[in-house]
DNA sequence: GGTAATGTTCGACGTGGATCGTACAACATT
DNA sequence: AATGTTGTACGATCCACGTCGAACATTACC
């Protein structure tokens, strides 16, 4: 077997961590797209066809935060990721997002990216 | 004149009240989008071709801060107001919207309303 | 001039969010 | 078994955000 399913009461994975969430309502959705590492993130995603390890990312923040990130983005169903040995490979959810929202994705996809994305 | 157009250094109105803002980054403006009372703002400006009076807008939250939240539209470019006799009109930017993210408003405006937008 | 109507600003409060460091879990390799 | 790699969980900190009440500004009307 993989990763655990339940939680022995105390530090341990989280099942929730696999199991891809249906896509959020508006509002969750907008908020989870609303911060520029996980816009970046989204960003990224989309410019690969291929799912992503998390190593790969953006590396503007530490690893804690961009597990942050990616756990915000999972719960609102905008990724999902799957266990490749020691790695957990990220993919964009495009097609659930264009099904719920269509047209969404793709505009803010094909936005302009404005702010250098750190500080200058 | 109209309203002050300098800040007496005190309690007086601003004149970014009136004066729109280009619309903003794509960061900003969903971060403008990815609350609940501004986004039923927003929907409720979508649905009334002619300009709104904040009073007629939606109830959820005190004038305060409703005024907050349209400070906040304001300034992601996302609505301007113009002023009538004692009331501010409030108008959707749909045009500049469209033009700087073409097919985003859209998209979100066809997103079913999910969250009774207050508590059950 | 006084009063009412409509928004805005300010100050304050509470909550949530972004960030980090550290410790831990799972797997691979040796 | 020991170690390295990769990602998550937890605790703590800091700051931004949403909310409200009260005071003020602007205009209209009596």
């Amino acid at each position: 077997m993989g990763w655990v399913t339940e939680l022995p009461e105390g530090h341990s994975y989280d099942a929730s961590v696999l199991t891809p969430r249906p896509v959020a309502g508006i509002t969750e959705l907008l908020q989870a797209l609303a911060d520029p590492v996980r816009l970046a993130v989204v960003r990224d995603l989309a410019e690969s066809t291929e799912p992503r390890p998390c190593g790969s990312l953006v590396q503007m923040v530490t690893k804690s935060t961009l597990s942050h990130h990616l756990r915000i983005l999972r719960e609102a169903g905008i990724i999902s990721m799957r266990v490749d040995g020691t790695r957990k490979l990220t993919s964009l959810r495009r097609a659930e997002l264009n099904e719920a929202y269509p047209g969404l994705l793709e505009s803010i996809l094909r936005a302009p990216l404005p702010e250098p994305v750190a500080a200058s």
